[in-house]
DNA sequence: CGCCCCCCGTGATGTGGGTCACACCGCTGC
DNA sequence: GCAGCGGTGTGACCCACATCACGGGGGGCG
């Protein structure tokens, strides 16, 4: 019930019927979808210790994103009957689930407002604000490649590269070899304000 | 505990911080999210049977978006201690809250895949078919104005208006007198596959 | 050491769709 | 009846971004 997945091997597809439950123990995953054309979109990255899959197993719908390892990753894997007699059994455990699906659908609603009502630079100082309050230091050290960044906002990549070079020439932000550094929160906040 | 809202007025406020649990009795109301020059976004329209508020309720963070009625509304209001009692005194509540927030998270998922891989015409294809399904059948009967398309699927009014004419003039929908008829299924799902 | 991948920067060019500005229509209510 | 309002059609204009097409650098590995 532990198993390994290297760098960019698919954990589970879009539209199978899924009957199991996976913990990250090591490595981080995304959750994307893919268009017909091979554009792609990251619902979102799991890193150590966060979970996935239980969506399939709570309504029996079939699996709702594709699953990819971004790193060599090791998985514990819960089979169907184990994971719902655990939430059964633990009212505790529904309470924490029903906090994680809630804490999800907040990110989802507040991502999906950032699509409509901000400009790519807007999205993407929004993106190094979240990052830097997860990381609790306005340090982040998490790989975040533009690419990887265009994903998970819905630009490409050219115009992620520019808007954060205007990032680093207006002082907001410092980006020193893999890692970014957030120098001025003030500048990159009210940059989430306004169009424009 | 049963309180009446008139239309246009808001129920309650993104960032206040929420103790209450709402449940439709009559009338119908979205959940939106405004910019500060005005813009909205509409993050999904609850009818009657259908309930809001939970967020706030389970994780005690402030509410996630406004709520307003869109039609004279008839709410049913549970306090928080009567929300959580029903929840941990009844394990089949939990559950039942757990598939509603998976298909809502599904929801909010699939409105991302579509705000970045559709064009406007695919988005309201996408809109229409799910629309369809709901209801059952091929007529839509809920008021669906082209302003409150274009808040559903981030769009401007007026690009909706122009997107629905070609789609009548291909022969894939017919608009009656307030209500939107799907005549051509396979023609709005092509055009959900493909950008352009 | 040299090769190959990834990642990053930047110009040129095209276009989807937002915004502005009107005109028209069918209600509802005085 | 007309006023007013909410919904709709449509043209003109413009701009943020995608796309295409490069060149350049670093760092792992044979």
């Amino acid at each position: 019930r532990e198993k390994g997945y290297p760098k960019g091997s698919v954990i589970l597809f879009e539209d199978d019927p899924g009957d199991a439950f996976f913990v990250v123990r090591a490595g981080r995953v995304k959750a994307v979808l893919i268009a017909p054309d091979g554009r792609e979109v990251i619902l979102g990255i799991l890193g150590v210790g966060e979970h996935f899959g239980e969506l399939a197993l709570i309504d029996d719908q079939p699996r709702s994103a594709h699953v990819v390892a971004m790193e060599d990753a090791q998985l514990l894997v819960l089979r169907r009957e184990d994971f719902r007699r655990r939430v059964e059994e633990n009212p505790a455990v529904a309470w924490a689930l029903l906090q994680e699906l809630s804490r999800r659908l907040r990110r989802a609603d507040d991502k999906i407002g950032a699509l409509v009502l901000l400009d790519v630079p807007g999205r993407i100082a929004r993106l190094l604000l979240d990052a830097a309050d997860e990381a609790g230091s306005p340090l982040i050290e998490k790989p975040l490649t533009h690419q990887t960044i265009a994903h998970l906002i819905g630009a490409s990549r050219e115009t992620v590269s520019r808007a954060m070079r205007e990032f680093v020439q207006s002082g907001w932000i410092a980006t020193e070899r893999r890692r970014i550094r957030v120098v001025d929160r003030d500048g990159l906040e009210r940059r989430t304000q306004a169009r424009a």
